[in-house]
RNA sequence: GGGCCCGUGGCGGAACGGCAGACGCAGCGGACUUAAAAUCCGCGGCCCCGUCAAGGGGCGUGUGGGUUCAAAUCCCGCCGGGCCCA
């Protein structure tokens, strides 16, 4: 049969039972309906959307880029939590077509990475089969909705023609640099950065403005090393380095960059994982536990656009809260970086910083933005003047929000891990372990038991020797999560024996090692200022420190560490000026005696970008028989993936078993012979694969241009569907018009994409800084769970309740004595036979609590389902999945179906007589609340409206004025497109689909009351009402309701002080 | 510990600072039916007065304050729940 372009064909359905009327709307013909008009749309193109030049094209039509979060295929197919903001952007999409835009709407999949991958390992098949039947099942599920994509550009990550843009834009990335022009910004005031090329963005759109800092291609940054224009990263200048060195300088630069650095290595999983993906210490998926080692990996600078990945928040429509998630990633923060000395030990200039990874002071006075974490380190600050005393030590560098409190830090505290722990730690406690005091004179000064270690496990009396101590606390520290050390409100540290120079004072204040700092943030040091910190309090008063208040608290204060505003106190040339000025002042300061330079750190790191996994898009890179990395030419892309017997992870229990990838096993691919511009040669594939977030990266781009061979979008659709007029004539800075998608993504992937927009738009590929202009968050479905007395979950759907409830031991409490009580807990729950409980939580695979929509489908109908999930309640918002509510919206259904076709015949209910004016009215009202239900997305209360009407106005009239029934139905399509469909058909209310047809417009004249009722009342409580014409005048309106007679009665004794009339709402008369 | 969000009938929820509980589910009563289902009509926060009627009053949006002619809505404190970060 086919129903391709034909025009629907009306047929009986089978009645279900016998009673029941031929033509009733039932779940059997519904399913008809909607496979028939499922075909139709198909058949017909209905919602294939042309780009601008291509046929059938309207330029006169505004356009509306409607975008959901990628989905990734899942082998265990959608539940009915997947389609509610799937179903919400095809009602919205649908509404947008009928109110005369281009619309473009489409679902394509993300099926590279772990899920995936994680999935075809569980099945023990290849990936690509596994990834292939899955995006099958999940095409049909989908079409099952009726949502009204458009299929041509329904692309998946694994098609090798997407899979070469992305390794395009892969190596766009690293033949770029971040250039932030040091010139104009040298110098950094705090917040001097925060305009990059985004902020900037207005009118003229597709570059970047000159002016601003920006990426720009490698070829651009040789000329500047050359010159000068640019300092070397390495230090050295560029005239003199070999041409490895000079390699490898340029290799400092690129956006896409190979780094030896520690790395969160999940053996479980067999690969590494970016910070993003690590929760607690465990894998986000699957969690396994996470471990810290280095390995070479390629790295995205990020962080080179944290500030205007900060910044250009503020030029998006996000939920507030999204936003804030984001802030608090980057973590921006404003303050200094100071440098202290621990005299002795080996020369500051000898260079011996140690660790590894720790990349090398960048020249220019601070490009801080974007630095990775400085971890300290033993060169100088250029230009550090070094005195006599000075000339030999230990710098250690902190970062610190609060420099004016710079006179009050009487201590310092290292980080356990801290690199430079090893070099400053003494010998002995004595403090003359080659140091030098420089000021004061503590020489000799008792070391208190307390600081040779007092935490648990540590002797009475302490350690021997500072080392013995550290090394002791070091154990300690590394068996306490981070939660542990930085919540514990009992701080513990030892003493390093080493003692540090306040700069500011010039005193020796000592160096501790607490495992409250944390290596992983900031510089892994601290200047621990008791007076202004509560944490620095504490341990201050644990041992025994000096405490210096360098703000003045207000009279009266009781309290211990003061954080609020106030004058700066024993602080030198800093005295009586707030905080905010003796931030300044204390910079300007630090810089000029080259103590320090104020800074602006952030939490974000730079973003790791290897895996070594099979399921991925390979590197588009060699390394020839030296080991240097050679990009590979646009023309021998795409790389694909080789095929592999074995596809699997080498995972371990082992977090130091050799790190090996599955690529690295396809021998034959690995070693190739290429010509790369200087003849033929042997190379060494990278056998890492990108994360999946590098397909989600870009995809919306793809939607827009499926099948351009040339670029990976053309140009001409990426401006018409990306760029968004504003009504004042300025430009959106975010081209998807609506993007809908969960919580979830809100520090992963919209991070990432933001990024990577920003790195085209820099590069003039995108006509836009920010790729989603709009962000809306849907909630999630919920729905009962229930486990077993282990406390595992049990299916859902398998669990039976029972009239009576039974008591049963659970578990065993232990009590504080060591004895053992058992719980017991009640329930009327069963699965199998087992006693089982009640929970409560997201739908999915984890609680297995699922439900299929297709179930509902079957049960009732798409449109159904379509109605009851958005009947829920407000999108945004998290609800229960409750079935027996379901059959409310089919109900709805089947009334309006029954208004207006005959259930025993078949025919159209309709009249061509005039509606009545009291009908008129009402739809008039239904289709202005309507229209601007939809318009906020608001279709929970759009339907309510809808069945108000059908209730009050259809269902109890003999035959529906045609005009009416028209409107109706129209309003009915986006919500319930097949119903609708069949009814514009069956109505003959017009020919083909009702899918461009014109959305009904209110008449504000017929939607308007003759008359009103208005409440009355007497000091704000409602007394009586009072009939109005709807055009009264104030004064007519107060005096009919003093004139009412319960009014009167409530004002009898009172004296009337105002009357407050709200046109068209209510009266309230204030009387006493 | 910090930040953000949310607390409304038996349930899901509605309500530009202006008659709290629209609409739906479940429930109750009625009509139709031999009966049931379906359908249609009606009732529906709590307490009190009123004969259990018509009608009327008081109290009600987690809790205690505040702003306002008027607060579910805005502000402050607390209690409870959720999410993010530490």
């Amino acid at each position: 049969m086919t129903l391709a372009s034909s025009s629907p064909v009306h047929f009986r359905p089978m009645p279900e039972g016998s009673d029941t009327p031929p033509h009733r709307y039932t779940a059997a013909l519904a399913g008809q309906i909607e496979a028939r008009w499922q075909g139709y749309w198909a058949g017909n193109r209905t919602f294939a959307t042309p780009n601008p030049g291509e046929p059938g094209f309207d330029p006169s039509r505004p356009k509306q880029y409607i975008l959901d979060m990628f989905p990734y295929p899942s082998g265990v197919g959608l539940h009915v939590g997947h389609p509610l903001g799937y179903i919400a952007t095809d009602i919205y999409a649908r509404y947008l077509r009928m109110t005369g835009h281009n619309v473009l709407h489409a679902m394509g999949f993300d099926a590279f990475g772990l899920p995936a991958e994680q999935f075809a390992v569980q099945t023990n098949t290849h990936p690509r089969i596994t990834t292939e039947r899955n995006i099958a099942t999940m095409r049909t599920q989908l079409a099952r909705l009726g949502l009204a994509h458009d299929p041509r550009r329904s692309v998946s990550t694994t098609d090798p023609g997407f899979v070469k843009w992305t390794q395009w834009i892969f190596l766009k990335m690293y033949e770029s640099w971040y250039d932030r022009e040091p010139g104009a910004r040298e110098g950094t005031e705090p917040g001097a950065q925060a305009t990059g090329a985004s902020t900037a963005f207005s009118g003229p759109v597709g570059r970047a403005p000159g002016s601003a800092a920006r990426a720009r291609p490698i070829a651009e940054l040789i000329p500047l090393l050359e010159s000068g224009a640019r300092a070397t990263r390495c230090g050295r200048p560029w005239a003199g380095l070999s041409e490895d060195a000079r390699r490898a300088e340029v290799d400092l630069w690129r956006l896409a960059y190979l780094a030896e650095a520690p790395v969160n290595w999940c053996p479980g999983l067999g690969t590494v994982l970016a910070n993003e993906e690590v929760i607690d210490g465990r894998s986000e998926r699957g969690n396994f536990p996470v471990f810290r080692r280095p390995l070479k990996q390629w790295m995205m600078r990020i962080t080179d656009y944290a500030e205007r990945l900060a910044a250009d928040l503020d030029t998006v429509a996000w939920p507030e809260p999204i936003k804030i998630m984001q802030r608090n990633w980057i973590g921006r923060s404003e303050g200094a970086l100071i440098d202290f000395v621990v005299p002795g030990g080996p020369s500051l200039r000898d260079g011996s910083s140690g660790f590894p990874g720790t990349p090398p002071l960048r020249g220019g006075s601070s490009d801080l933005p974007g630095t990775p974490p400085l971890h300290g380190g033993s060169l100088a600050l250029p230009g550090t003047p070094e005195s006599a005393a000075e000339r030999r030590g230990t710098r250690i560098r902190v970062f610190t929000t609060r420099p004016d409190t710079l006179f009050g830090a009487t201590y310092m505290v290292l980080s356990p891990e801290h690199p430079l722990v090893d070099q400053i730690v003494a010998d002995t406690w004595d403090s003359g372990a080659g140091f030098q005091p420089v000021g004061a004179d503590t020489r000799g000064m008792p070391v208190p038991p307390r600081w040779k270690g007092s935490f648990p496990g540590a002797p009475a009396d302490g350690y021997a020797t500072p080392r013995d101590a550290v090394a002791a606390y070091r154990g300690f520290a590394a068996s306490r999560t981070d939660a542990q050390r930085t919540e514990s409100k009992d701080k513990t540290g030892v003493f390093t024996g080493a003692w540090a120079t306040n700069p500011a004072t010039g005193k020796p204040i000592p160096v501790f090692i607490a495992d409250y700092v944390l290596m992983g943030y900031g510089t892994g040091a601290i200047m621990a200022v008791p007076g202004q910190d509560e944490r620095d309090w504490e341990f201050a008063e644990r041992y025994a420190l000096p405490i210096v208040r360098t703000v003045r608290p207000p009279e009266g204060w009781e309290g211990t560490a003061y954080t609020g505003e106030g004058p700066a106190v024993e602080s030198g040339f800093l005295n009586g000026l707030p905080i905010a000025e003796a931030k300044a002042r204390m910079g300007a300061w630090l810089r000029e005696t080259g103590h320090g330079e104020p800074a602006v750190t952030y939490k974000l790191r730079d973003w790791l970008f290897s895996r070594q996994r099979y399921w991925g898009e390979p590197f588009p890179i060699v390394f020839d028989e030296r080991g240097v990395a050679h990009p590979l030419p646009e023309s021998m892309l795409p790389l694909l993936l080789p095929e592999l017997e074995n596809f699997k992870p080498e995972s371990s229990g082992d977090p130091d078993a050799p790190v090996r990838t599955p690529l690295g096993r396809a021998a034959d691919w690995v070693h190739v012979t290429l010509d790369l511009g200087d003849g033929p040669r042997e190379y060494v594939r990278e056998t890492n694969t990108m994360p999946n977030w590098a397909g989600s990266c870009w995809y919306y781009l793809r939607y827009l241009d499926p099948d351009n061979e040339q670029r990976f979008v053309g140009r001409n659709a990426e401006r018409y569907w990306m760029v968004s007029p504003r009504a004042d004539g300025t430009m959106h800075a975010g081209g998807v018009d609506l993007y809908v998608g969960g919580v979830e993504h809100a520090v992963l992937h919209l991070l990432y994409a933001r990024f990577w927009h920003k790195v085209l738009f820099d590069l003039g590929q995108v006509s836009t800084p920010e790729p989603f202009g709009r962000l809306f968050n849907q909630g999630y479905i919920q729905a009962a769970a229930y486990t077993d007395a282990r406390g595992a979950y049990v299916p859902a759907d398998e669990v039976q309740e029972r009239a009576e409830e039974a008591e049963v031991e659970v578990d065993r409490l232990e009590l504080s004595g060591g004895e053992v009580e058992p719980l017991r807990r009640s329930t009327k729950f069963f699965w199998k036979g087992e006693p089982v409980f009640y929970e409560y939580g997201k739908m999915g695979k984890a609680l297995k609590n699922a439900v299929a929509p297709d179930a509902v489908c079957e049960q009732y109908g798409c449109d159904t389902l379509r109605v009851y999930e958005m009947y829920m309640g407000p999108l945004e918002a998290s609800k229960p999945w409750n079935p027996r509510d379901i059959v409310g919206a089919f109900r709805f259904l089947q009334r309006a179906w029954r208004a207006l076709i005959d259930e025993e015949t078949g025919r159209p209910r309709l009249t061509d007589a005039p509606p009545p004016r009291d009908v008129l009215r009402a739809l008039h009202k239904t289709i202005a609340g309507v229209r601007g239900d939809c318009d906020r997305l608001a279709f929970n209360t759009a339907i309510a409206k809808l069945i108000e009407f059908t209730n009050d106005a259809l269902s109890g009239a003999d035959a529906v004025p045609r005009e009416v029934a028209r409107a109706f139905v129209l309003m009915l399509a986006p919500l319930a497109p097949h119903m609708a469909e069949e009814l514009w058909s069956r109505l003959g209310l017009g020919s083909g689909s009702l899918a461009y047809e014109p959305f009904p417009v209110a008449d504000t004249a017929l939607a308007a009351d003759d008359e009103l009722e208005l409440p009355v009342s007497v000091n704000g409580k409602v007394r009586g009402h009072v009939r109005v014409p709807a055009a009264a005048a104030p004064a007519d309106i107060e005096a009919a309701a003093l004139a009412e007679p319960k009014v009167q009665e409530w004002l009898a004794g009172k004296t009337v002080k105002k009357v407050i009339v709200v046109p068209k709402k209510m009266v309230n008369v204030v009387a006493a």
